[in-house]
DNA sequence: CGCAGCGATACCCGGTGGGTATCGATCTGC
DNA sequence: GCAGATCGATACCCACCGGGTATCGCTGCG
C-alpha cells in the first residue's frame, strides 16, 4: 500500500494548474527541482503518467485530469476535517446566509434560538449567492439558510421551514407597475433587464442587466430604474419606496431551507434546527 | 496555513479507533513514542486537544469525535483520489451490481455498449446489497446499477433506467400462492419469514428470516421453504421451478438506476450511460 | 507499598525533502 | 544557422524530521 500524502497532492494541483513547474514552484514558495522530483515520485508510487512533458510545454494526461478533479476534491476534504475540528473546540455556531434575504425569519430565528437552554453564540456571516454552499461544505459554517431551487443543496442534509412564491420588483412608475399580477413569459426580456448574478465559479453569465452579488444593491439599483428583480414575496418587508411590486403568477415556488453539513448534528446545530423548525 | 498530512490523519484515526497508543503504534507497524509525539504535534499545529489522557486511559474530546469523523472522509477521499487515477490510466471499466439482480438488463446493456464504437472492456463485479455504493464512492468501481429506493445514490450521478412492481416470491404450495395479488399489509409477519439483508454497516437488523447477502441464496432458500420474499418483478425470469408468485397491488415502485461518481464523466462512463438510456 | 501498565520525555540515527549548480533540449530572434 | 533564452531534469549537499530505543512518571491494583 502506498499512502499519498496531502503534500504532494498540493504540490500535483500546484503544476497542474500552472502547467508550468517554475510558476508552480513559485507559487508553492519553493524552488522548481525538488517540486518536478516529487511529481516524479508520485508519478512512480502511482504508477501512471500524470503529466506529459516535451521540455517545452507541459500537459496533463488522462489520469491527471483525474488525479486534479480527485485532488482537488480530497484537499478539499482535509481542510474541511482540519476547519472543522479548529471550531468543534471554539464555543459558537456560524450562520451563513445571502445578504440581504430572509431578515426577517433570521431575525426570529437568533432570538428563538437564544431564549433555549444551552445556546452558543451564533456568528450570522452574510455572504453571496452560492457561497454558502461553499462555505458549508468546506467547514468554514455550521449552518445555513438556503433557497430551494437557487441554491443547491446536493449532499447536505437540509429541513424545510417556508416556501413563498415570487414577485416582480419595478422602479415605481414602470409600466407594469399597475397589473395585478404577471407572467413569467411577461417577464423575459423586460426593460429595465433583470440583473445578473455570479454563478458557482464566481463569474457572470453574459447578456444584459447589472452584475449584482447582494439583494440590497439589487434593490438599490431598481429603486434607481436601472433593473428589475424577480424576489420572493418576503422582500415586501425589506422594501422601502420607490419601488413597486407586482405578483408573478407562475413564477416557480422558492422553498427557504436551513441547511448543514450531513451527519455534522452537533448539539447545537441540533438545537438549532429544532428551533428552526418550530418557528 | 498548515496542512495536515495523510499520515498523521491515518495515526490519529488509528489511535482514536483503539483509544490506546500502544494497540494503535502495534496496527500502524510503529513504535509508541513516536506516534504519541505526532499527535501532540497534530494538536499542536491545530491548536486543539484531540484526546484527553489521563495515564490511565484515552478518550476523544469533542473536537477530536469531530476529526475522527472528518478525518475518515477526508482519507476515504485521497484513496479515491489515488484509485480513480490509478484506475484511469488502465482501460476497461469497472461495473458493480448486485449478484442476481437485473441479470437480464445486464446482459442487454453490456451486448449493447460492446456492440459500440470505441467500446472498452467492462470489468463486471457481483457484490452485496449496500457495498455497491462504497465501491462507487471510494474508486473501485466506474458505473453501476442500483436500485432505488433500496440503495442510497446521494452523492452520485443517476440515470433512470427502469422502473417496475414488486411481486412476492413463495414457496411452492404457499397459502397466499393461489392469489391474484396480495397487499403489503397482508405481507407483514408472514411465514416463512422474510429474510433480512445486511445493512450499511455490514450487521444484520434484529429479527425473524434468514440472514441473506444475495438475489440467488435468497432464491434458493424460498425454494427450500425456509423464506419468502419481496422483489423486482424482473425476477420471474430469474425463477426456476418451486415458485410461486404473486404481485404485490401497494408495494412502492423499484427504479433500477445507472449512477456513477459525480463528474466523472470520462468517454467511456458517458458510452455506457448514454447506451443504457437508449435501450 | 511495590509492581505492572501506559503515555510522555530524552536522545540518537538515517532518510528524505528542500536548496544550489548545472545540463540538455527546444524555441526565438538576428 | 547560431546565440541566447527558457524550462524541465539531473547531480549533489545539507538540515530537519520521522522513527527507533531507553527511560521516566503517573496511576490503579493486588
Amino acid at each position: 500500500m502506498s499512502g499519498v500524502e496531502t503534500r504532494e497532492l498540493r504540490y500535483f494541483v500546484a503544476v497542474a494548474e500552472e502547467l508550468h513547474f517554475g510558476r508552480a514552484a513559485l507559487r508553492l514558495g519553493m524552488a522548481q527541482p525538488p517540486l518536478s522530483r516529487a511529481i516524479g515520485q508520485l508519478e512512480r508510487r502511482l504508477g501512471v503518467a500524470l503529466f506529459e512533458r516535451s521540455s517545452r510545454s507541459v500537459a496533463l494526461t488522462e489520469a491527471g485530469a483525474v488525479l486534479l478533479r480527485e485532488g482537488r476534491a480530497a484537499l478539499a476534504a482535509v481542510e474541511a476535517a482540519e476547519r472543522r475540528t479548529r471550531r468543534a473546540a471554539e464555543p459558537g455556531l456560524v450562520l451563513v446566509t445571502k445578504a440581504g434575504a430572509a431578515a426577517e425569519l433570521l431575525a426570529k430565528l437568533l432570538d428563538a434560538y437564544a431564549a433555549e437552554p444551552g445556546a452558543v453564540a451564533v456568528d450570522v456571516q452574510l455572504c453571496g449567492p452560492g457561497e454558502q454552499e461553499r462555505l458549508l461544505r468546506d467547514g468554514r459554517a455550521d449552518v445555513g439558510l438556503l433557497h430551494r431551487p437557487f441554491d443547491s443543496v446536493a449532499g447536505l442534509d437540509v429541513e424545510e421551514l417556508h416556501t413563498e412564491g415570487q414577485v416582480l420588483v419595478l422602479p415605481s412608475g414602470h409600466p407594469l407597475g399597475t397589473r395585478e399580477s404577471v407572467r413569467m413569459s411577461e417577464v423575459e426580456g423586460i426593460d429595465p433587464p433583470l440583473p445578473r448574478w455570479p454563478g458557482a465559479d464566481g463569474g457572470y453569465p453574459d447578456g444584459p442587466g447589472p452584475e449584482i452579488h447582494d439583494t440590497t444593491q439589487l434593490l438599490q439599483l431598481v429603486s434607481l430604474g436601472r433593473a428589475c428583480a424577480i424576489m420572493p414575496e418576503a422582500v415586501r418587508d425589506a422594501v422601502r419606496g420607490g419601488l413597486t411590486i407586482v405578483p408573478i403568477s407562475d413564477a416557480p415556488q422558492v422553498t427557504t431551507v436551513i441547511a448543514w453539513p450531513p451527519h455534522s448534528r452537533s448539539r447545537a446545530v441540533a438545537d438549532l434546527v429544532r428551533t428552526a423548525t418550530r418557528l
